[in-house]
DNA sequence: TAATAATTATATTAAAAGCTTAAATGCATA
DNA sequence: TATGCATTTAAGCTTTTAATATAATTATTA
């Protein structure tokens, strides 16, 4: 187990672990959402969620494709999306 | 998925998320450590190993036994165990 | 050009995270 | 009981950075 991984994970962690980021990397589990939709779910505003989105982008979790004048977010890496999955495995139960 | 599902993981999360409590929580996988021996591996003081156990049992990720004065650390919560399998075998091509 | 979606820039506030140092606790043994 | 070792706790300090609000800006469409 190198330090650089340990590091290399911790981040990761660490932009997870953010309450609104969570449930957005949640609500892109199964599907690709716009800004819009997701400051719909989560509720704060625009902006917020942009912010927010920028961290996970940075972080090379989430990518986004362009159509017309929406964003749409999906996630890209797919050890993010088991990780996620285990997650939810693990700790809802009922899984919902 | 429940809003204080989402907040009970980010907590979680963010516990795991300082590189010396993830590289703790790696060492602890398959064995017990007393505090000096996290000390050991982890280049810091006894304070600082013993201030970042405390964070880990606070969420209630480790336990600990006493022997003479030595305390000994383990993982209580098997979710845990799982989850860190789960990041190494994703993250960690090599394992190890 | 006007409207909508999203981003970026800026600032502010708070907070809180992390570490160091030193003192205190607990246990064992001489 | 006194000493030494392992660990914890307390206090303080520094820094930083985290999160959000607000407003301005870009980009696209109509």
């Amino acid at each position: 187990m190198k330090d650089d991984q340990i590091d290399a994970m911790s981040k990761i962690l660490k932009s997870m672990s953010h309450p609104i980021r969570l449930k957005i990397l949640c609500l892109l589990q199964d599907k690709e959402l716009s800004v819009g939709d997701i400051r719909d779910q989560v509720e704060t505003t625009n902006a917020n969620v942009s912010q927010h989105l920028n961290i996970l982008r940075s972080q090379g979790i989430i990518d986004y494709r362009k159509d017309a004048n929406f964003i749409y977010n999906r996630i890209t890496d797919k050890r993010i999306l088991e990780l996620i999955q285990t997650m939810r495995k693990l700790f809802c139960p009922t899984f919902d």
